[in-house]
DNA sequence: ATCATATGATAGAATGATCTATCATTATAT
DNA sequence: ATATAATGATAGATCATTCTATCATATGAT
């Protein structure tokens, strides 16, 4: 019985979760009034389900956090799958974009440590990879590998934001940053890889 | 008489928005007490010299823009300095990048059309440098001259994040993103250029 | 059918921020 | 020295927001 009710509860909570993100997307400002209206619920359950705006907050990002790092695991990091590590991490994460888009754009929550620590936590195998190729000779050493995730990194919320303003079309965003990040804007002639 | 009187109040408003930025940098959800105590004045002179908090940040904004432009608009773009063009553009604008920086993480502005206005009509010298290097074929010309607009000022962007948190000496920042923008992240045995 | 629980609507307390109004004090120009 | 203008401190009006409390209603299990 309690089995029943505990598990709706949960759905109903990530469906809340799940509005509260979608609405944000398009108004970042959005109160909690807002989001319970979107959501379709009454303020009074909004804050039956959730202690406050901040840790509303706090659980979009680390859910968000979560969703990244499973999508890390899952992508495999042999030697005759490294190479394609980076580029597949970029596929993947593409389609979430939106989704952790507006956290991001989120000053308050950039000062919280608990998420910064989830965040550099989850991203830490990125930067193993990172340093692994760089080792191995096919990403430059000149470069700390710390500042490559940062490009990365900044590469993929600028491509979801032009996604979200329609001047990157969504096939094409992983393409782009891939290319962006590894070779750069200048002409080559010898750049045969495209 | 009023000459030098309005000389003055314009010398105290441009304080008062210096004051404001050097604040703001630290603190970007000071409020307006905040700002009036960190100018040395009282909350009611602030509101005589600016009008709303809103316009407040449209004036720091347009103020940004407008050093931006001057920047741009003193580096020429003759045929025989355009090749320097872009690498001079980052190493003029670097220094002001922690004046300019929190600006561009407050999302209201985004929603500002004169500020928007204004920044599109700044950048067009640079747009157009961009698209004068692709046709001359130094920079790849399967990328819109808008995605690489975008991505220099994104990696300027990042880069005064980490000159501002200490993991970028601001000396070699130019040159980072210079390199970062125009060769990527791969190695290149080719690369002989730095 | 009944009882426990969950929900929605509403009112409102508490908080914090922006902006205005007022007035005594200070600075400035002539 | 005096008149004019600028300033600071303060109080408070206004507004928006978050969060709580309450109660009547709806839902759901047994």
């Amino acid at each position: 019985m309690s089995n029943g009710r505990s598990v709706t509860k949960e759905n109903k909570l990530n469906a809340i979760l799940d509005a509260a993100t979608e609405i944000l997307v398009n108004k970042p400002t959005a109160s909690m009034n807002d989001i319970a209206d979107y959501a379709g619920i009454g303020i009074a359950t909004l804050h039956r389900y959730v202690e406050s705006r901040e840790q509303l907050f706090v659980q979009l990002a680390l859910r968000a956090i979560t969703v990244v790092g499973e999508i890390l695991d899952q992508i495999p990091t042999n030697d005759e799958h490294i190479e394609a590590y980076i580029p597949t991490v970029v596929e993947e994460l593409i389609p979430y974009g939106d989704k952790i888009h507006f956290l991001i754009q989120d000053n308050q929550l950039y000062c919280n440590e608990e998420i910064l620590k989830a965040e550099a936590k989850i991203l830490e195998p990125l930067r193993e990879v990172i340093e692994t190729l760089q080792q191995r000779g096919s990403i430059r050493q000149d470069m700390s590998s710390e500042w490559i995730l940062h490009v990365l990194y900044t590469l993929l919320i600028l491509t979801w934001g032009q996604v979200q303003t329609g001047h990157v079309a969504k096939r094409s965003a992983a393409k782009l940053v891939i290319d962006t990040l590894f070779h750069g804007v200048k002409a080559n002639a010898a750049a045969s890889s495209r």
